[in-house]
DNA sequence: TTTTCTCATAACCATATAGTTATGGATGTC
DNA sequence: GACATCCATAACTATATGGTTATGAGAAAA
């Protein structure tokens, strides 16, 4: 099972409704299309089109049972964005860091 | 000061060579538009255009200095993005918590 | 079997987006 | 002043994207 790319996520969190579906997975847990097409403000092909891409960029999974499809969050997805914000965050923090060391050079 | 919104700042981060820009300016630090057209393999307005979306998404601050242009990454502009992750995961948790709770249940 | 239901795919359309070249304004240099 | 440099904006183009309606495949119901 191979770490999707950060740009994948970006891409497939970066549209509101597709944001919506997840989120919406997140919080109630798993869905039929037919539910998720209810609370979504589009057509049903259009909320597939969106699942099929959340699942591509590996941030749903689908169970299909009987005619109807379940799609669940896999949150677990989520890593490689919580690296990069942290990566981010701490060349920050190592700035910082070096701008407390210079004050207190500078104080001694 | 007004938090973005998790939408303008996936949209911004969506695109890779925005994205490769903020990263630059976050491991880099403050850079001019000169420098970073240089390593974007991209003309300079498309540079300053990105430059323009992340600004706007609050991801970058700008400091002029006689006729060139200082960029440099707030990576404090990040904050709703790990809010937001935390949010999804936090629930992922308390439905693990559940579960837990469950299995516990099961046991006595 | 025939019909109905659920979902995915196909075909299409309008708009958004990311890039380009051209240009101009402001600032520094000669 | 004349010229060069740095950046932003304008105008344009090609492609990507998100939506639609139409349709079809597969499973359940009749």
């Amino acid at each position: 099972m191979t770490q999707p790319s950060p740009d994948l996520l970006f891409k497939a969190l970066a549209d509101p409704s597709r944001r919506a579906l997840f989120e919406r997975l997140c919080l109630d847990g798993e869905q039929t299309v037919g539910a998720l097409t209810a609370g979504a403000g589009i057509s049903q092909p259009a909320v597939s089109k969106h699942l099929g891409i959340l699942k591509q960029a590996g941030l749903v999974l689908d169970r299909h049972e009987g005619r109807q499809t379940h799609y669940s969050a896999q949150q677990s997805a989520l890593a490689p964005l919580v690296d990069w914000t942290g990566r981010m965050n701490r060349f920050w923090e190592a700035r910082f860091d070096d701008l407390e060391d210079l004050l207190k050079r500078m104080d001694q």
